[in-house]
DNA sequence: CGCGGCTTTGATGTTCATCAAGTAAAGTGG
DNA sequence: CCACTTTACTTGATGAACATCAAAGCCGCG
């Protein structure tokens, strides 16, 4: 008898060191949760007691910066979040996570993964290796958004969505202005301003939260250098 | 018959979960090396081969912006350098270290390391802790250090020398000013200007490299609300 | 239908980067 | 060890990039 955990993507991509029984253990005390777009998965502050790992969809992780105010830390699509950033670190979440699209999420009990980081040592290394690069990663990307202006960074962060999330040069943004503005560092002002600056460029046509791609090559020379 | 990592504080502190054999087998592996003020330890681009901690000194972790500039990534104290980013996760380096003072440097190899993360998972569990919680901690920093000011940025890595590194009101600064530029994304002059403004209000006294805090109170202040 | 949040554009102000120029310190080669 | 070169440090003046303020239209939602 197979359940749906045998034939998900994480079953090889980070389950691969698993022997049959433990991954057995695993499957029944995981659970599948069904967030509708804008809710919130999990809180700053609040205590860690689970694993998650997004299954289909998009998150937001942030820090709430004041009552008016937040900084958007990453955006992910599956694969690219699992655990979260002070799971295995901290006692108390450090970021807060909701959800961008309809999103399915798994959760594990965090002392039943433990117990198997602390049985198996393959699945550790594997555990290592993919969270030091999700972490890696994600302070790679903020510095180099760092170095940019601000036409460079609207111009990364279109290419971003059109190439690492959406696979498309037209698709939806998932996010309002003011989400952008809170990714890259920006005021809403700016990133509006920027964005109707390109289309008037003819590098993008943009209607509400529909973009396109008119001018990869110019865009991608914008994000690069500018 | 003792050696010197019996008695060295990351035995407590990382390698408390291996036994007698296995911490034997890993000191056999283990080299130490002494670098001086200024001498890289390892550059960006290189192939990862090593597992490195600092037993004592101090050290700089950056990127190569271009010829001219540097971005520092963090400067690390004993026990808050181990492993390095990315070691777990790419084959090569993503960072450059060098050492601000001098610096005494463990190395072990890292296959060696890798073989006993995956047969003791209690250690590969308080690896994965300690580096998750350094990584936290890197960015969380670079994401403090963002919303402040240039006022605000230069009171904190003040502070930061002054608590985290020198545990002392009055110390010497280990870098020059331009690379407090590079550490918290300013420019040279803006720097130079700024410690000025801070002497000449009687919040700092400055001479060369050597910083004292005459008034903590204010200095905090200008870090939080600047 | 009215309120609040999102979007947009224009005008204004502030912060910070850049340029320039000079002094001091430190490293380099004869 | 001294002349020479380079690098670090410092201050002032200027301009560009960006934040802020203001006002108005839009949309969704209670």
């Amino acid at each position: 008898m197979t359940n749906t955990c045998d034939v998900c993507t994480y079953r090889s991509y980070l389950f691969d060191n698993l022997n049959k029984t433990e991954f057995g253990l695993l499957t029944l005390s995981r659970k599948e949760m069904f967030f509708r777009k804008g809710e919130i998965i999990c809180r700053e502050g609040e205590k860690i007691n689970n694993f998650y790992y997004l299954k289909e969809g998009l998150l937001k992780v942030y820090k709430t910066v004041d009552a008016r105010k937040e900084q958007i830390i990453s955006i992910s699509n599956p694969l690219d979040f699992i655990g979260l950033l002070s799971v295995f670190s901290n006692f108390n979440y450090i970021f807060s996570v909701s959800a961008l699209e309809n999103s399915s999420i798994c959760i594990i009990e965090l002392d039943a993964l433990k117990k198997l980081i602390q049985s198996n040592g393959e699945f550790a290394m594997t555990l290592l290796e993919k969270m030091s690069k999700m972490n890696d990663q994600i302070l790679e990307t903020r510095l180099l958004i760092n170095l940019k202006n601000l036409r460079g960074r609207t111009a990364y962060i279109i290419l971003m969505f059109a190439k690492d999330i959406y696979k498309s040069k037209k698709f939806d943004l998932p996010v309002s202005r003011k989400e952008i503005a809170e990714l890259i560092d920006m005021r809403t002002e700016n990133v509006i301003r920027i964005l109707s600056e390109l289309r008037n460029d003819g590098i993008i046509k943009i209607e509400g939260k529909s973009i396109e791609i008119i001018d990869q090559k110019r865009l991608e020379s914008i994000s690069e250098f500018g």
